[in-house]
DNA sequence: TAAGTTCACTTAACCGTTTTCGTATTCTTA
DNA sequence: TAAGAATACGAAAACGGTTAAGTGAACTTA
């Protein structure tokens, strides 16, 4: 590799010049500038990016924390796009991502915030983690520039998906098709389910729904037996809905096995709704209506966020920043108008 | 950050004392590496790898490229489970993973090759891009360990799910069902494609079959509206076949669209089967058969090649490595034996 | 025209490690 | 017991950059 002082030889100044030169500082006059910037780009000359690191403490390098859960993480559609979205807004500033783990030696473990000291991480993502675990919470104390996904801690900027919006939107939505008897299986306990459980409440209470208790269940996120389950316990009430949101898309397909085993036509007979907007559910029939998350904004406000945190840690505010999502109409909910 | 001078200062050693004890060399007294570490791990040493990697030139660090062509990359399920895989195996030796990029610096783009030489990685992954693009070629022939998925460059190893045995399996599979008229929808020219329209070819030569040029087109990878076009022309034929393989499990619901559209029964008019195993199509009523490729193997296999390329560079040899998938049983082709 | 400025560049220290070579001390062995 | 070997540690250079401070020459300015 060729270095500083291979081309402070060849053009006959000192390294110092060569430095100042290639990052265009004011006090080398333009002639020599102009000569050495040829040089190096005939040379092949590109920095070391560890040497430079060393010596300003600026790695560009960000770090991303993607525990995966069962099914969750890497190959989940949501978390998927969010981090190309914000892998895309970062590079595009000239930031790096490199992942966050914490089987960095091969005989001593070390914490997630260890990793990310030792490597000089400019700034954290923690995309998707176990956000109680005593790990995470070392790391967001670490006094490293950090934004969170759908969650909120102290003194630390967060993008999240507006789930009091989304729900009520969804559910607007379904109301406005003339359902009045709205069935809700929401995920397991989270912020996240928390946000639309509440919001869903609410909404109804404000379009004046009657909600029995018996509408409202729990099955784990993506969990297509649990949401089986439900359904068809849904489906056995003597009141039995006319629409069903599900935890999430994936979810939804449990369901949808449920409502088709039964020999339920859908949506004449009973409507459905997920949460997420995945790919796939636009393309299998009928087209799952869903609360669509914007993930590409997502990843580009926490990106933003992330590196202007990094570049203005004074100027730049701790907030919470809400990304509304917009109800995709697939024609899985019914219009009873009609 | 408390660094080795720190140490060498708490200790009354030198900073040449504290790096040797720290790194197990053998010409340290017992008691004084003892020592030594029991006062680095009270003060929270964590190695700076900056610097360790300007002096040793290993970062520990792998590239992984992951170019997003439209649908394909981080978002489709067969890449991101083999990247999942791929990074818990080299993370379990020691490594990590920082996506590689050409979006470098705000002002010039940098290449592929440019860019790791910058960061200085040890080995890189091709995990996903278009193979045939200059900027491939170049970080190719750039002289760092590599290994690429599911393509073939010379001098470098490949890990490839074995596509040849897989169309072979799952043709089989469809056979022994008692299916004789079986269409063959492939995806867009690609190696690929070839492995799998070729081993199509020969198993059906081999089984005996007949296969009529109208049963054999062409559909993108992921594209539902192709394979709906296809398959509505497929179902339009005069001895229409019994079973269609589609590109890919996510095209395969195109075609299932078209065939409810049609009225027909799935699988009891008409079979389907797809080609990847993805997680949804195993949810969904009909389950969809199809050939499931062994992301888990594939990803670990890479991890592992690259390493040993890494680390024995003279005894690694370079070589492609079949991985096979499995036939996933699901029932949309129906046994025509019963 | 002498003193002060500006300009363009160099010197040298430093970032946090690793590693070669050197050396003082203790241990062998004949 | 003196010479050679082994042991345990330190000094210093090096990796490839950045940057504060210094310097000599040319240029202003009063």
């Amino acid at each position: 590799m060729v270095s500083m002082k291979d081309i402070s030889i060849a053009c006959g100044v000192s390294v110092a010049t060569v430095s100042k030169a290639l990052n265009d500082h004011n006090d080398i006059g333009s002639e020599t500038k102009k000569y050495i910037k040829k040089v190096a780009d005939e040379m092949g000359y590109l920095p070391n990016s560890m040497a430079k690191a060393l010596k300003t403490n600026r790695t560009y390098n960000i770090g991303v924390l993607f525990a995966e859960e069962a099914y969750s993480g890497l190959t989940h559609d949501y978390y998927a796009f969010v981090l190309d979205s914000f892998k895309n807004t970062v590079e595009e500033r000239g930031y790096d991502i490199t992942f966050i783990n914490s089987a960095k030696a091969r005989s001593e473990r070390i914490s997630y915030l260890e990793h990310c000291r030792s490597r000089g991480f400019d700034g954290i993502a923690i995309v998707c983690a176990d956000f109680y675990s005593p790990e995470i919470m070392q790391l967001v104390r670490g006094n490293i520039p950090t934004v969170t996904l759908d969650h909120i801690f102290n003194n630390v900027s967060a993008v999240m998906s507006n789930n009091v919006q989304g729900m009520q939107d969804l559910l607007t939505y379904i109301y406005e098709k003339g359902h009045r008897r709205i069935a809700f299986i929401h995920g397991a306990d989270s912020a996240v389910t928390q946000s639309r459980l509440s919001s869903f409440y609410r909404t109804a209470a404000q379009l004046g729904l009657e909600i029995p208790d018996e509408y409202i269940s729990m099955a784990p996120y993506r969990d297509t037996t649990a949401t089986y389950k439900e359904t068809m316990r849904l489906l056995d009430l003597k009141e039995r809905p006319t629409c069903i949101i599900y935890p999430d898309d994936f979810a939804a397909f449990g369901g949808i096995n449920a409502i088709k085993e039964r020999g339920l036509q859908l949506p004449k007979d009973i409507s459905v709704a997920g949460y997420d907007g995945i790919r796939i559910a636009r393309h299998i029939e009928p087209t799952l209506t869903s609360l669509a998350q914007n993930t590409q904004k997502l990843g580009q406000k926490a990106g933003e966020k992330l590196i202007s945190l990094i570049e203005h840690p004074k100027t730049t505010l701790i907030e919470r920043i809400l990304v509304d999502g917009h109800v995709y109409e697939g024609n899985s909910v019914a219009d009873l108008n009609a």
